[in-house]
DNA sequence: CCGATTTGGTTAACATGTTCACGATCTACA
DNA sequence: TGTAGATCGTGAACATGTTAACCAAATCGG
C-alpha cells in the first residue's frame, strides 16, 4: 500500500530541494490548462460584460444556437459544460431575461425542452461576429494550423478520461 | 404556470445552416480546453474529496510547498490560479484549519507573508504520492511525449495573450 | 512635509461550481 | 398492477468566480 519513501523520481528533477515527489505547477496538466483558458478568456470577458452576460450564460446561448431542435437540459449541460444544478440557476435567469423558451415533452413530463427565443437569437446573432474576430485575433498569433493541431490534442484529451476514471475508482 | 399548447417546430429560428458566422462549440479553443480540463480534474476529485480539499485549497497548498520562501498573498495568487478576492477567503479558511500561518512584512505594513503549517507541510506530503500516482496513469495513458508536447504549447498559449488583451481593449 | 495617487488586501454582492438530497415522474418486473 | 428502483430536474448549502467598492499603508509630486 505505502511505497512512498525513497523513491527518486526519474521524470522530472525535484522540487525544491526536498525529497518529496511533487511536479511542479507549470508541469501540472489540470493547472496548464487553468491557465491557458484563462488566458484566452480575458479576451473576451469585456466583450461579455458589454452584454451582461457571463461566461456561462454565453456558453448555453451558444449551444442553443447550434442546435436544430430544442435542447433537454440533460444535453443542453453536456453541450455547454454545466452541472444540471448550476443550469438550473441559469436557465431561470435567461428565462427571465426573455432569452430562452421552456416548452415540455410530448411523451415524458419530467423533461423540459429549451430553445432561444427570438430575443435570445437576435442577441447570439448580434454578439457574434465580434466573438468570431477576438478568436481570429487568438489564431492569427498563435497561428491557424498549430491551433487546429491542438484542438485535436485537447479532444482527445477530453474523450480519453472517461475510460481512465472508471480504472481509478476500481483501484482505490 | 401556463403551458403552451401546440408548439411548432421554428421557435428557434437560425440552425446551423444559416450564414451566420458562429464557430461549433467543438473548436472553440476556451471549451475545449474547459472540457479537456474537467476530464482531467475528474481523475483528482476524489482523492481530493478523501482529504476534505477543494480543488482550489489543493493548488494553494501545492504553491505554498513548491516555494523556498514564504509567499505574498498576490504571488500565492498568481502561482495558485486565484482571484486575490477567492484567496482572501481561501486563506482564512486555511488558517482556521491549521493548515497555513500568516507572518507580516518587515517594511510594509500592508503585505503578508503566507507559509504552510508543520500540519499543512504533512498533509501535502500524505496526499502528494497518490496524486501522482493519478497523474502518471493520465501520462502513461495519453502518451508522455505527447503530454510534455502539449504542456510547452499551453504553456505558449497562456504566454502569448498578455499582449493580445491590450491590443483587444485599444481596438474597442 | 502634505495632499493626490497608487498599491496590497479584504469585504460585498451576485453568479456559478459542486455535492447531496428531494420530489415527481417513468420503467422494469415480480 | 403495484412497487422498488432509475431518471429528470430542481432546491439547499457551502466554496469559489468575478467585479466593484473600500480601507489602510506606501509612494509620488510638488
Amino acid at each position: 500500500m505505502n511505497r512512498l519513501s525513497s523513491v527518486p523520481d526519474r521524470v522530472s528533477p525535484a522540487p525544491s530541494e526536498s525529497a518529496l515527489p511533487m511536479r511542479p505547477l507549470s508541469e501540472s496538466l489540470p493547472i496548464m490548462l487553468l491557465r491557458a483558458r484563462e488566458a484566452t478568456m480575458r479576451l473576451f470577458r469585456p466583450m461579455l460584460a458589454d452584454y451582461d452576460l457571463t461566461e456561462q450564460q454565453w456558453r448555453v446561448l451558444r449551444a442553443l444556437r447550434a442546435a436544430t431542435e430544442p435542447l433537454e437540459v440533460n444535453e443542453l449541460a453536456e453541450q455547454s459544460i454545466l452541472w444540471t444544478p448550476s443550469l438550473s440557476r441559469i436557465l431561470a435567469k435567461l428565462a427571465s431575461d426573455g432569452l430562452i423558451t421552456r416548452s415540455s415533452h410530448h411523451s415524458d413530463q419530467r423533461r423540459s425542452l429549451i430553445a432561444l427565443s427570438p430575443e435570445g437569437a437576435a442577441l447570439v446573432a448580434t454578439i457574434a461576429p465580434e466573438s468570431e474576430r477576438r478568436y481570429n485575433a487568438i489564431e492569427t498569433e498563435y497561428g491557424s494550423e498549430r491551433l487546429k493541431h491542438l484542438l485535436v490534442e485537447l479532444h482527445d484529451l477530453a474523450q480519453l478520461e472517461a475510460s481512465l476514471d472508471d480504472d481509478a475508482e476500481a483501484a482505490s
